[in-house]
DNA sequence: GTCTATACCGAGATAGAC
DNA sequence: GTCTATCTCGGTATAGAC
């Protein structure tokens, strides 16, 4: 499925994943993506003829990585526990969080200020996120509800990284996986 | 309180505080914010000796913005009523939401990745609605769970706007918040 | 295919006339 | 205080040698 790039075009998207998610998207040069992944600077654009070409590049990177984790979730026994490895998946993420939010709520929100085409690619993220766990409650026999209370979770976890981004504090991701946790298992 | 400041000086903030909002801080440049409010560039910097006061600016005037909301909601009666009153403030703003994002989480999240000492500033914002949401809870009788709750709510509500922001789609907060003033209700 | 050199533009910021 | 003209730097992108 993936299809197969040289070796420097995959340095140079994990360069570009990782700086932009550090320093965003538009903050960060090619010059700095081409230094990290020890790549020209002139050669990037033989493998990319524009930015806007790189963050898409990211964007499918970032699709690939979720729907690893969503394989090593749905191993979980029932609905529940798919959910709960779910937020587990954050409760795990927590520094990174506090040092720099969410990788895809991040990206989402500067790409749509920002405009262009990847803004849409960017959004098929959460997308495919929003449908797998609105797939697990429905699992649960929540039926029609189950859209609302996906939304009601990735609200929450969206929400909390966005605050332990603010405040630095991986405390906050604790306390509220704490709590999604506990709700997931009173349903 | 608040300063007095010149005319046009506010022009220019105010001119700032909806570019950054549409188009993000970074992606807004002085001769935008110049040429919205109706002043030369070259006399931006009379008024500001950087860019980076200018983010300063914004800052706050969200904060009299949002001192001012808190002011309306404590008018409601209860701390139930005036939590509601907060999550109907969202509500009110959907289509804002839908188009930007949340004002506050956007530029915090942009700031903090961006570095430099405007961030620390932003996040203030947040904490300043925090410590007003957990007293609230704590009027509420919820003790030393009202920071949590608090967390809980505002986590909540930042979340459904980023969602809200990355699918354009109102219709997200509008079941979202239903769905926080039940819970606050049901207190 | 790979890399160097460079074009070109728009950004933030400054100087100084009025 | 106000505005025009301009400087400088760093960004994306290109041309073309190897």
């Amino acid at each position: 499925m993936a299809k197969v790039y040289s070796e420097k075009r995959s340095r140079l998207v994990s360069a570009a994943v990782d700086l932009a998610y550090q320093n965003g998207f538009g903050a960060t040069s090619l010059a700095e993506i081409a230094r990290e992944a020890e790549v020209p600077l002139g050669n990037v654009f033989y493998y990319f003829k524009t930015k806007d070409e790189i963050g898409e590049a990211i964007v499918e990177r970032r699709l690939e990585q979720l729907s690893a984790q969503r394989q090593r979730w749905a191993e979980a026994g029932s609905p529940k526990n798919r959910l709960c490895a779910c937020v587990q998946g954050v409760f795990a993420n927590k520094d990174y969080l506090a040092q720099s939010g969410c990788a895809v709520g991040t990206f989402c929100s500067e790409l749509h200020k920002a405009g262009g085409s990847v803004a849409a690619r960017a959004t098929e993220i959460f997308a495919e996120h929003l449908a797998w766990i609105e797939s697990q409650f429905w699992a649960l026999g929540k039926g029609s509800d189950s859209r609302g209370l996906a939304v009601h979770l990735l609200s929450a976890l969206q929400g909390v990284s966005v605050l332990a981004h603010a405040f630095h504090d991986p405390a906050l991701v604790v306390t509220e996986t704490d709590r999604l946790k506990s709700w997931i298992q009173s349903l």
